[in-house]
Order: structure tokens, then sequence, then C-alpha cells
DNA sequence: TAAACAATCAACAACGTGTTGCAAAATCAT
DNA sequence: ATGATTTTGCAACACGTTGTTGATTGTTTA
């Protein structure tokens, strides 16, 4: 039963390898970043890194199933009742746990972040969405994906602009905030926000009309 | 006068250089392409790369460079009337520079292309129209820089799967589905696709509601 | 044609890689 | 606590890529 995992020194290789490049990657992409740099940082000697890991980005590749793991434990724990605000509840659960992993996620979400691993979470939230609409109405399937590709990566480039300056909006904000750019767009989005009390009242006639053609 | 350009043997060398590089960009990202490979490919010695090039990201810094250049070529030519058109001619534009230079294009903006460079491109684009529009109305500044990245980010999603799957639609289509994605948003852009009557009419109204509040 | 220039070639030290066998140290189970 | 087990450290290895060099061959253009 004693598996590889029991053992402290190996807990703490392979904690501190990860935590290495988690910082490295600030600075450069995996494909920059040698076994031996890492190796030298976390003072250890480099047939170590090898009986744990390939190569970085094997490294990465485990860092990141490991979050995603962790995170769809917080996930599974929500209750999905078909409800208008499931999608904003996933998201503010996401955000709330960005937000308890700054430091990964910053590294992960990056400019030197691994891409492709930010759209396959991005996509999970929004395939199942998009499932939901199709089968709503006949859409045309070329211009679902066209809109989940603009959504998933607009939302990538908002949390990476929160991540790098602070963080300052909450969780729900961020969530708010997405869902609005993503169902509302731009437009009614940045009306909400002028001071013109003729403009604010507009908007509100406007989102009772959307409301009633909302699927 | 007569500057390196002009001889036939370099100009031949850097031509079959970058177009290598563009062939194994649609295999890896430049930090797993090596010189060696490269000359191994354009069956040139690994000196003659170094005396054009640094490495291989300084070769596709100039690809890059090069691609702005001719882009911008284009763009001059614009005629500004600031018409509200004018985002939606600028885009054309370029997409139909995208669509003459496809090959290049899509190893750019592909799975291993340079995804700040694809940023630079759009920034460009958006930051002139979001200026705009910080003039107009006080906007929370904050605010802005959100939605402009959303809009960049979503639409490089966009054109990334237009290019993978053959740009079917025309580069005015294309113009016109980024614009409605990114002002319109998600909503509104699904309904005018949905077949049943009574929500196009709804649709409409808040259509002619919004334009009252258009900036 | 001659001078200028570009590409080739071979050789170089330097560095990172991935693997090995053995010794030292830490941990675990009894 | 002690012995068995496991992990890490260490040194050495062949291998491949790097960036640079100087001498040579070939091409261009003035």
């Amino acid at each position: 039963m004693a598996r590889e995992k029991d053992d402290r020194r190996v807990k703490y290789t392979k904690m501190i390898i990860k935590q290495t490049l988690i910082g490295l990657l600030r600075q450069k992409p995996v494909d920059k970043i040698t076994v031996k740099e890492i190796c030298d940082l976390a003072d250890l000697n480099r047939s170590t890194f090898y009986a744990h890991f390939k190569d970085p980005r094997d490294l990465l590749r485990q860092i990141e199933e490991e979050l995603m793991g962790e995170l769809n434990t917080h996930l599974v724990k929500l209750t999905f009742v078909g409800d208008e605000n499931e999608t904003f509840q996933l998201m503010k659960t996401i955000f709330e746990y960005v937000v308890d992993n700054a430091d990964l996620c910053r590294a992960l979400m990056g400019e030197y972040g691994d891409i492709s691993f930010q759209k396959e979470i991005m996509m999970l939230i929004q395939e199942q969405k998009m499932e939901e609409w199709m089968h709503h109405e006949r859409f045309d399937p070329e211009l679902v994906e066209y809109f989940t590709l603009f959504s998933v990566n607009g939302s990538i480039g908002v949390i990476q602009k929160w991540l790098q300056s602070g963080m300052k909006k909450s969780a729900s904000e961020m969530a708010d905030l997405i869902m609005k750019l993503t169902y509302q767009g731009l437009s009614n989005c940045i009306n909400e926000n002028i001071s013109s009390v003729k403009a604010r009242k507009n908007v509100e006639n406007v989102k009772k009309l959307s409301k009633s053609i909302e699927c």
C-alpha cells in the first residue's frame, strides 16, 4: 500500500521541483527551461529530477492535472438545479479557486503559461453551456462554435489582466463581468456604466426586451 | 546604395530559411525548433543561418515585422472619414490581407504561432477604437481595458478557427461577425439566427433601442 | 576582369541531455 | 532501535546542439 507519495523525501522533492518551475514560468516559456536550471535552483541533483519527471513539459503537465483535479473537487460540490444562474455559480466557484491559488494560476495563465491548458478549462464550461443552447433551438453549429471560441478566448484575456493587476475585483464581480461581456456584449455593458440617467433608462428597457426573448 | 538585399543569393537564402521556419511552425513552437533543423531542411550550412539571423526567435521576429509592414501599406490606403463603418472597413481590409497570405498567417496564428504578435496586431485596432470611446463619455478606464482585452482575445480565437477550417467565410462576413460579437454580444447575435418570427421581431425592437442609446 | 561579397566546409570549446552504477543518507516497518 | 528498503547524490559517459572561427570556393556587380 505504501505508494511513492508516502515518502517525505519524495513529497519534498516533487514540491520543490514544482515550485521552482512555477517560479521560472514567470520569466520564460517551458521550452526555454532546462532540467539543469531547475535542479540548480532547487538544489537537487539532475538524476533526481529524471527519477520523477520525463522533462520540464511532463512536469508542467502533471502540475496542470493536479490543478484540474483540485478544481474538480470544488466544482462537484455545486448543486445543479438547471437555474439560469448556473453558469454564474460555476464561474464564481472557479474564480474563488483562482484567488486561493493565485501564484500557481498566475504562472499557468501568464505570458509564458500554457495556452492550450487555459482553453481546455474554459472550454469545459462553455461547451456544456453551448450544448444546452443547441438543443433548445436550431442554431447554426458553425456559428455556435465561433461564439464559444470568442467567449472562451475573450475570457482568458480578461482573467489574465485581472491576475496581473492584483485581482482587485472579487470572484463574483469577475463572473458577472465575463457573463455580461459574453451574452450582452460591449455596447450594453458600457452603457450600463455611463452616468446619464436617460441612457440608464433606455438600457433598462433593452434589458426587459432582451429577457423576453432569452432562450 | 547596394544593400544586402540586392544580392540574389541573399534573397534566396533568406527566403528559403523563412519558408522552412513557417513550415516547421505547423509542427512545433519556435523554441523547439533548432538552427540545425532549419538548415538541414533548407539545405544550407549552419554558418549561413548565423550570417543573417541570431536564432530562430530572431528569424520569427523579422518575419513578423515584414508582415506588419506589408499590412500597414494596405491599411494606409484606407480613407478615414470618421464613419461608424470605419472599424468594419479596417477589419475587412485586414481579413482580405490574411486571405491573400493564408499560409504565413496560418503559421503565425496557429497552435504554435506567436500569441504576443497576434495580440499586438489586434490591439492596434482596438486601442484606437477604445480611445474614441473614452473621449466621448466618462467610462471607467479599467472597464474599457477589460472590454478591449475580451474583444481582442475573442477575435483571435475566432480568426484561428476560421483559418484552420479553410476560410469559408469571406473577409466581409468575418469583419461583420467579429463586430457583432464585440458590440452586440452573444445573445443578440444568436437571436438573429433563430427561425422564430416572434424572436426576430423582438430583436428588432432591441436593436432600435440599442441604437438610440449608442454613443 | 577584378574587387567585393556570400556561402561552404571543417574544426572548436562549451553546454545541456539522458543514462548509468555505486555510495551515502533518509525513511519505513517491525 | 535496527535492519531492510528506498531515495538522493555523485561522477562519468556518449551524444547532440550551439555559436564562433578561419580558410576556401563560388557568385555578383561595377
